[in-house]
DNA sequence: TTAAATTACTTGTAAATACAAGTTGAATAA
DNA sequence: TTATTCAACTTGTATTTACAAGTAATTTAA
């Protein structure tokens, strides 16, 4: 039997168990139901809700003891910035507001910051966009995004005020975040920085420019990522 | 039957066929054997193969591709310093020399950089370590590490100078890294900085606080350390 | 009362089996 | 020759079964 969309069991186990973690039906320290209950409730086999809690693990939500059983680590925090998607979840959604610098426009690539592009991405130009993060009503966040213009339709007329990047091309391109690789540096803030963070000058900046890859073949994102980190540190797990 | 040390078969697969990709067996690009290759090559099912090569996976060593096989990322760059061990595995051996600047010492806690300690670290006291690490002769890291003293005999009399302290602790000790924690920030070089570094007043400079879990229980390292991102970019994936 | 043993859980490992689904190259038919 | 079909691979998913090993509470014996 084929369920709807063919989305394998394991999977939909973890986004289950996932989303009740992240909406707080479990806390830290709480002990998820045991494989046994699982299998009988999502009415799969042990090896089945092992895979799902596999990747529990590997994504820092839980832990497992053997012979205790599974115990809700919480939500990974700071896996936005430093590992994984966006910096929307690097902080809690609720401190973190978007002001957009510039809309995402069709452009041709700049080079995007010193990764080599391919030659189809060279030629289907970019969306280009700039945005202002604020975190409790200060700047701290100035990043700049370049997807490549391929196969996105719509893209550039839809709201981001309040949405993430990423759970927008998830949502309606079924592009998912798989990797991807990044280079940090410390800079010192030039003018426009300056202006935007309003720090004086010499103010030193974090500097992150980024490859993101994607679920689709060839389809990387990039972003350059400024910081100031006075206030706020970037905080990553591993 | 019990096997001599009782590790279990996927590791010991793991252990082997990512030795082989590290010592420069597989190189990039190419397709491991087939899992049922491997089965009959190590004399164990499909998914004890399979769960080996998850980790493979995970880790990013190779990625596999439903209808083709499993093919050979490389040894995952930049791991070192932004999602694992230390800094000798983000830049490759060859280039990286160490000075220590203070040999390592049992001290009290100066209180482990924003990382709160609990009770048992704070009464066994730490060992205090500061090195300077050169990339092609020029200083690049500036690293202070504190571990707990805690079942650790002989440590500070082993030499340092040309090791990796998390191949030592791996070797003598058995103690794995698992994962951690760190915060990043930009800060402008200090005094004491701006003589190691060699570098004029104002630099900006990268600062990574981290705390890293290990494979023993409540047994963490902690780490800080400071980066002159002038030529070499931190680089990490993720 | 106290300490040891048992029992009933938990997760960890591993095999054997089956079929689905993507890829590739060889055999076949036009 | 060219296009199509097919067979032989590959990994992906899932079940069933079995036992090992760690944990904790209960029961039992001292």
């Amino acid at each position: 039997m084929v369920n709807e969309t063919s989305i394998p069991q394991h999977r939909k186990v973890y986004e289950i168990l996932r989303s009740h973690i992240t909406g707080g039906a479990y806390g830290e320290g709480d002990l998820l139901p045991s494989e046994n209950e699982l299998c009988t409730v999502h009415k799969v086999t042990r090896p089945t809700i092992r895979k799902a809690l596999d990747r529990l693990v590997n994504e820092g939500y839980i832990v497992r003891h053997q012979g205790k059983g599974s115990i809700v680590k919480g939500v990974p925090k700071g896996v936005g910035i430093l590992s994984m998607t966006g910096t929307t979840s690097a902080i809690g959604e609720d401190n973190l507001t978007t002001t957009i610098i510039i809309k995402p426009e069709i452009r041709n690539w700049s080079e995007a910051f010193t990764f080599p592009l391919s030659r189809l991405e060279l030629e289907s130009g970019c969306i280009y966009m700039e945005r202002l993060r604020l975190v409790n009503g200060k700047p701290v966040f100035y990043d700049i995004t370049m997807i490549p213009n391929i196969n996105l339709p719509r893209f550039t007329s839809r709201n981001f005020e309040n949405k993430s990047l990423f759970d927008l091309l998830r949502k309606y391109y079924h592009i998912e975040v798989r990797g991807g690789e990044q280079k940090l540096l410390a800079i010192v803030a030039d003018e426009r920085l300056k202006d935007f963070f309003k720090v004086g000058s010499g103010h030193p900046v974090l500097q992150l420019n980024r490859k993101i890859e994607t679920n689709r073949a060839g389809f990387y994102i990039y972003s350059q990522v400024f910081c100031n980190t006075d206030e706020y540190a970037l905080y990553g797990a591993f």
